[in-house]
DNA sequence: CGTCTATTTGAATGTACTCAAAAGCGGTGG
DNA sequence: CCACCGCTTTTGAGTACATTCAAATAGACG
């Protein structure tokens, strides 16, 4: 399956593309291989795009004054990644978006995704949805870091994202659940002993 | 100004509403009193509105297992609020309503934002965007949540919501910040032995 | 004025972090 | 096939950040 296919796939659980749309979209798109480690966005960049993942995985994330890396988000295949804020603002990004294995991406640049919105209003539906979706996730994850411990969080996320979870190395869990790499295996092995 | 005057001008901001959609409107919504302490929205029932605040303030929040009170989100005028997941899902909620303030809200029904959104795409258009700003912020404050003390957020908070924060009481905004009040009073004493 | 809630203070405790070091585990090149 | 390299994971001791509980004080509202 195509790269471009994986996509008009994606928009059949919203309101399906109809050819028109589709060819359009192909006409308008960007494919792209990413290397493992390669960066799509770095600080100070200006987030261009949205880019719809394919194959791979990334992680987004800023870093504080003394150097460490916190994780945003994570996104797999069917999924969106972008820095809303800097895409919206036209302001440099403060977020890094990295692939954490080869990946093919889809891209989608701003004036590209204006010209669907205003000609295919099903995209503002479309994109209204998803990001609704996103934001139910992200609350979620809100409320449980302002409510839980560390490990109930670890739990949590085990849960949420079984397949994530075999395929990032702990460290990367540890940043995205404010925790240490350290903290995050005592964690682990409290768990075991139970 | 009439709250309905109030949810107009509000939407001058995205793609304003025509003589046509306002009438349509004033139809189909709801204006009520809230009084301080009235709940809007309770455990288990299923959120069937999206309430814009023409005046006052509520708080979002869950309820852990220990009985202790955990603020999603504060909104005040010109802001809408709701419980997403429970409102999508038509599945019970887990959280909590609440007026801080006695508060005049404008409520819109599913069934009747489906009818905007099916007749006027501009729905579509503004609840996007409003969704993406939304989205934008809140992943702002993840950030803060997995990578910052608990002065870093408070400062924060402080600076980003500065007419929030003289309004509502410490207790309040330490639930927000995922402390206790206790600890926010040292927090406060630090900043001021400045 | 009394009641209810918010705020402050302090002592003891618990949760998570820092730093340093060792052990494990792939992958890669010689 | 083995040796080495880079990265992840584990362990431990000491420390810092934040909580709990209890109690006193201060404010706001009817």
């Amino acid at each position: 399956m195509s790269a471009l296919d994986k996509l008009f796939s994606y928009f059949d659980d919203y309101v399906a593309l109809d050819r028109k749309e589709k060819d359009e979209l192909s006409q308008r798109v960007k494919v792209r291989k990413i290397k493992r480690r390669q960066f799509i966005l770095q600080e100070n960049d200006l987030c261009r795009h949205y880019s719809f993942i394919a194959e791979g995985c990334f992680k987004m994330y800023g870093i504080d004054k003394s150097g460490k890396e916190h994780n945003l988000q994570f996104a797999a295949e069917n999924d969106w990644i972008a820095d809303l804020g800097s895409f919206h603002s036209e302001k440099p990004s403060k977020l890094y978006i990295e692939a954490l294995e080869p990946a093919v991406i889809i891209q989608l640049e701003k004036k590209d995704l204006i010209f669907f919105y205003v000609n295919y209003p099903k995209f503002d539906r479309n994109f209204r949805v998803i990001i609704e979706n996103k934001f139910i996730e992200i609350q979620t994850r809100v409320l449980q870091n302002i409510s839980s411990t560390a490990e109930e969080r670890y739990l949590a996320f085990l849960e949420q994202y079984p397949t994530l979870s075999n395929r990032l190395p702990g460290t990367q869990i540890a940043s995205y659940l404010g925790v240490t790499p350290e903290f995050l295996s005592k964690i682990r092995k409290d768990i075991a002993s139970k």
